[in-house]
This record gives C-alpha cells, sequence and structure tokens, in this order.
DNA sequence: TTGAAAGCGCTAACAG
DNA sequence: CTGTTAGCGCTTTCAA
C-alpha cells in the first residue's frame, strides 16, 4: 500500500505538505504542490479513508437504516435519490435492513454508531409513524417517509393532502361533479391526507359531499374491486373514480370491465402511487400520482448534511414534498 | 465518547487486557474477565470500529457496486439476500450504483478501494456480461447476475438452461405436446439458456422441434401480445406457451382474450421471472418461474467471505442458481 | 509557507 | 494470564 509518507519521500518534502495538498490547503507554494501532484499521480497514490475518519471524526458516510427493501418496488428509488446527491458530496451510504424487527433495529442503530457514522437517515416504505430507536439522536438523523408524534426529529413525508385535493381538482377540471373516493379502511396518513384533501377540493368548488361516493376496502387489487362495484351500481354512480392506490384502480377496472362500462368514456379514472408496473400497463394506462420517493431520498441526505455541519440547528423540519400527477389515458 | 482506556481505569485492568475481553481472546481469567464485562457494561462502552479497522486491516465491509437500483424490482431482492448473511457476520455494506456510467464504475471503485472494503460485489439487474473496473481485482471480487468472458472472476447467475428445461417439462407433465415459445429477440444469455432448454426438453421427450411454434418478439407486453396472436393464428396452434418472461406473458394474456381462447382450458402459460406485481395479479394468477435473486445476494456475500478468508483460493467458480416453478393457475 | 511532534482508538508483537 | 511498547495512516497543534 502507498502511504502519504511514499508520496512525501518522492516528492522530497515532508508528508504534512502532502496531508496539505490533499485537502486543498491554500497555504502551500503553487511549485511545491505541483510536485507533490507529480508525485501522487506517479505512485498512484489514494489516501486511506479509514485513517483519515479515524482522526477527522468524520467517515463522510451515512447510515441508511430502513424497514424492508426487498418487497417493495419504491425502496430503490429512495436509495437511488439518497445516494446520488450523496455521492456529490462524497459521502456513502451504509445500508441496513431490519425488516420491522424492533431488537435488530436498535442493533442496528448501534451498529451504525459504532461505525462513527456521520448522521442516520431512518426511512419506512410506506408513509406512517414511527419510533425509532433513543440512540438514534446521537448523531444527526432524518426520518424519511416517516414521522414521529412529537415531530421532535425532522421528517420528510409526501403531501397527501396536496395530493388528494390535486386529482380532485384534475377531475373537476375535465368536467366531473360527481367524483367517487374508493379508499383504504386502514387510518393510516395517506388515506386520512388523501380523503381530506379530496373534501377540501370537493368543497372549494361548491359541490357537496355524498357519502355514498365514498367506500372503502382493502387496499388491495380485491377491495378495489369490491368498492368499484358497489359504488358503480348505486342509482346515480359517479363518473370519475379516485382510487387510493393504483392497486385498488387495477381491481377497480376489472370491475368495470365486468359492468361493461368504459375508461375513461363512462368513468374516469386516477389512482395515486404510480406503480410504473402496473399504472403504466394497465389498458388503458392509468392516470396516477407520482409519490415523491426519490425526491425525498434527496431531501433527507440534504438536510442531514446541513444538520452534520450545524448540529445546533434546533428545529425539527416536517418537510411534504408534493405528488406530481402522471397524466395517461384513464382520465 | 467512552473508549477503551476509560473502560480499562473502571475496572482496574491494562487497556490491552479490556481489549482481549472484547476480542474473545480465552486467556483471560474469568474473575478478570467480569470485571471488565461489568465495566463496559456501566459505561455502556461501543468499540470504536473505524479505529478497530486502521489497525486490523479489516473494515468488516463490503462494497456493494450496482448498475442500476431504481428501475428494478429485483434490486430490494437482491441486496436483502446480501445484505442478511452478511450481517450474521457482522459485515455491512457500503452501497454504489453507477446507472450504467463507465467512468463512475471506475471511481466507485476507486472510492470503495480507499475506504478499505474487504471485498467488492459487482452486481447486474439482468444476467450479461459485464467488464469491471480492472482495479475490482485488488480486494475479493464477486460478480452476481452477471460475468466476464474470460471467467477470471467468480460469478453467480440463474440457471437459464435448466429452467428452461422444467417449464417444457412441466407442461409435458400436464400432458402438452404442442408447447410454443414465445422469446425474446435480443441474444441475451437469458434468451439462449432458456431456448436451449426448450430444445433440450422437447428432445429428451422425442417431441420433434417446430420452428412454427418459436416465435421472437420485443421482450415486453407488446411483444408477447404481437408473438401470440401470430402463433395461435396458425393453422396447428399450441396447446401451452412459454413466455419468455411475466411481461411478454402478460401481453399474451390479452392476445389470448382478444382471440376468446381461456387460460389454462384453451392455452396453458407459464412465464419466467415471476414479478410478484404482474404474475400474482393477472387472471388467472401466472405460473412462472422464479429468478433467484435472493439466494444470489446469499451466494455472493458467502463466497466473498470465503474468498477473503482465503485468498489463495485461486478458482473463480462460476455458479448456477436453480429457479424454481412457481404454481400458480395458468398452466 | 513548511515541518515536527502528538495522537485519533484500537490491535499486534513481545515480554513477563 | 496480564501488561508494555509500538504503530495502523492520517490530521491537528504548534512552532519555525
Amino acid at each position: 500500500m502507498t502511504t502519504i509518507k511514499d508520496v512525501a519521500k518522492k516528492a522530497g518534502v515532508s508528508f504534512k505538505t502532502v496531508s496539505r495538498v490533499l485537502n486543498n490547503d491554500t497555504a502551500v507554494r503553487d511549485s511545491t504542490r505541483a510536485k507533490v501532484l507529480a508525485a501522487i499521480e506517479a505512485l498512484d497514490y489514494q489516501p486511506n479513508i479509514v485513517a483519515r475518519s479515524l482522526r477527522s471524526q468524520r467517515t463522510h458516510t451515512i447510515g441508511f437504516l430502513t424497514d424492508s427493501i426487498a418487497t417493495t418496488p419504491y425502496a430503490g428509488q429512495i436509495l437511488q435519490g439518497a445516494q446520488d446527491l450523496a455521492w456529490e458530496h462524497n459521502i456513502l451510504l451504509l445500508t441496513v435492513t431490519t425488516n420491522g424487527d424492533q431488537k435488530m433495529k436498535q442493533t442496528a442503530v448501534n451498529t451504525l454508531l459504532n461505525r462513527q457514522v456521520d448522521g442516520i437517515i431512518y426511512a419506512t416504505m410506506y408513509h406512517r409513524e414511527v419510533h425509532p430507536p433513543d440512540n438514534i439522536r446521537d448523531v444527526p438523523a432524518v426520518l424519511l417517509d416517516c414521522y414521529v408524534a412529537d415531530q421532535s426529529l425532522p421528517s420528510v413525508v409526501p403531501d397527501e393532502l396536496a395530493g388528494g385535493r390535486e386529482v380532485v381538482e384534475y377531475l373537476i377540471n375535465k368536467g366531473h361533479r360527481r367524483i367517487g373516493f374508493i379508499c383504504d379502511q386502514a387510518n393510516v396518513p395517506a388515506k386520512i391526507g388523501r380523503l381530506q384533501g379530496y373534501k377540501e377540493m370537493l368543497a372549494a368548488h361548491n359541490i357537496p359531499f355524498d357519502p355514498d361516493l365514498l367506500h372503502m376496502g382493502e387496499s388491495m387489487q380485491n377491495g378495489g374491486y369490491q368498492c368499484a362495484m358497489a359504488i358503480m351500481q348505486q342509482p346515480n354512480p359517479p363518473t370519475a373514480l379516485f382510487c387510493y392506490n393504483d392497486r385498488m384502480a387495477m381491481g377497480a377496472y376489472d370491475a368495470l370491465r365486468k359492468l361493461n362500462l368504459t375508461i375513461p368514456e363512462d368513468v374516469a379514472i386516477v389512482g395515486f402511487d404510480n406503480q410504473e408496473l402496473i399504472a403504466a400497463h394497465l389498458y388503458p394506462p392509468l392516470t396516477t400520482m407520482e409519490l415523491p420517493h426519490y425526491q425525498m431520498g434527496q431531501w433527507a441526505v440534504n438536510h442531514l448534511l446541513g444538520l452534520i455541519e450545524e448540529p445546533e440547528a434546533v428545529s425539527a423540519v416536517q418537510q411534504k414534498l408534493p405528488c406530481p400527477v402522471i397524466v395517461r389515458l384513464s382520465a
């Protein structure tokens, strides 16, 4: 292994001067710098980051903790967003997945701490409240797609409310007045936010909320099928359907096909999540809302870097990122 | 920060003794060990892995290099497999995605090397030949879902040939004799292997290969649709269709629906890849072959750990892992 | 503008 | 069984 001393010897300077050159210290005469650079080049020297980390107390490494990564198509996007931004700053991600095991979470945080990570990102694969191990606070930490109830940790999540509003506004602009909402039955943040957005935007357009147009079910294909069936067989069915997510929309497609209703002529459909594999390949392709996974990844790293530079920043930002409409052919 | 010296002072021993306890050195009197352990407990001491790494020349970190992670549903499974096994050995993954950028690959390997990773896994998201940066050989390295032409680096890939054979055998056992193959037009390893497996198993059952039953197209939904249409409208159409992948199978479903043919009564269908989002949600759910992503992740780490322990092992194993059948209702 | 000395927290080598 | 001394490769502190 080539060390800084080898370079120093070759360049005929002290090894501290080499260190200065490596760290872009301006207090080095240009001619000296050139000599050092030449020696570095000649020896193909690469600094040992571990040694540097030990001394400088900065590893340029971020711990990236997720609850699951294998079972969701979103994980990759989040990770990519985080990594792209980290890479720009010469920072690498140490990834650990806990599969929701509480004890492993604790161990994982300890492990990351022992490795002296400069900060930790704690990410979930769907928007929800979490209870991270307490010692996550020993370093700067950012929550991604999740939050703690007391908002004591900075967090970034999708703006569900605005997303719900936007879907409805989009449909209203297309001329729809009777808009059904096929909704998850569980009271998760996504459901609460989207439902509220739905109601708010109806109200904003003086369309009274009609409880008959709101059906809840399991947030899967089958739930979507059931809800769509029920909602469309009423006396005065809606002309548009806002589906809680793309999987429910997929079920709704089946129901409408069964009822001999065409999309979007008879019923317009908008989903949520933009699950490529589903949304882009349904007939007709599904208009839906994209969850800002990549952007949340980027935001989390960016904010974390800020905290690392300035750990005194006390206010724990609770950031919401917009969900853009992906217009396809179903609405 | 609590250091090993604090523990030593508290326990009333030299700091080296603490180090021994930490490293499970048997040459420590039980009573001494107990004292040290008590002190560790009392101070909530956690060893600094960076310092340990610098001294021991082992970081217990593996570089995990991928070409893409955001755009494929497989990435998570591979990563999970790799991580699960690494975790058991107290090893963490430093992940970097290059998005296929050749220059970034080079930089990424350098970066990982500077960080003194104990080894590198170089993974792709579909089975293919690769040309990794040369300095990847500076540490033990394993290729995952890819290989180098001269087989000079160990590699693990799906056993495409056996997979193709198994599909055909499965269909033959179900009584089919005329089995069509809807195939990718690109000459990738998956296509070559599965096609050869198809031919071999037909031959093994004395079924002559009929070129009219082999149609190639774009390995997407649309290609599957086109091929299925063409193949089924021939004078003597097959009773079963082996589709190169699930996306082509998805297209084939549409074609058969158009032709008023039911699955599996009129035509049995088997896909390949087991893309959950597609396969499990088609009507009827798709029988398909699973790609061993999780297992490849595990194998790669396991093999890499072996190489790290025993770097002299020269033979670069080219491992093939089986693709299990996932039986659903389409065949 | 450059260098010498110290030391980050730990493990290796050797001695006792 | 335990301790001492050295030193991993680098940055920090202080001096020149």
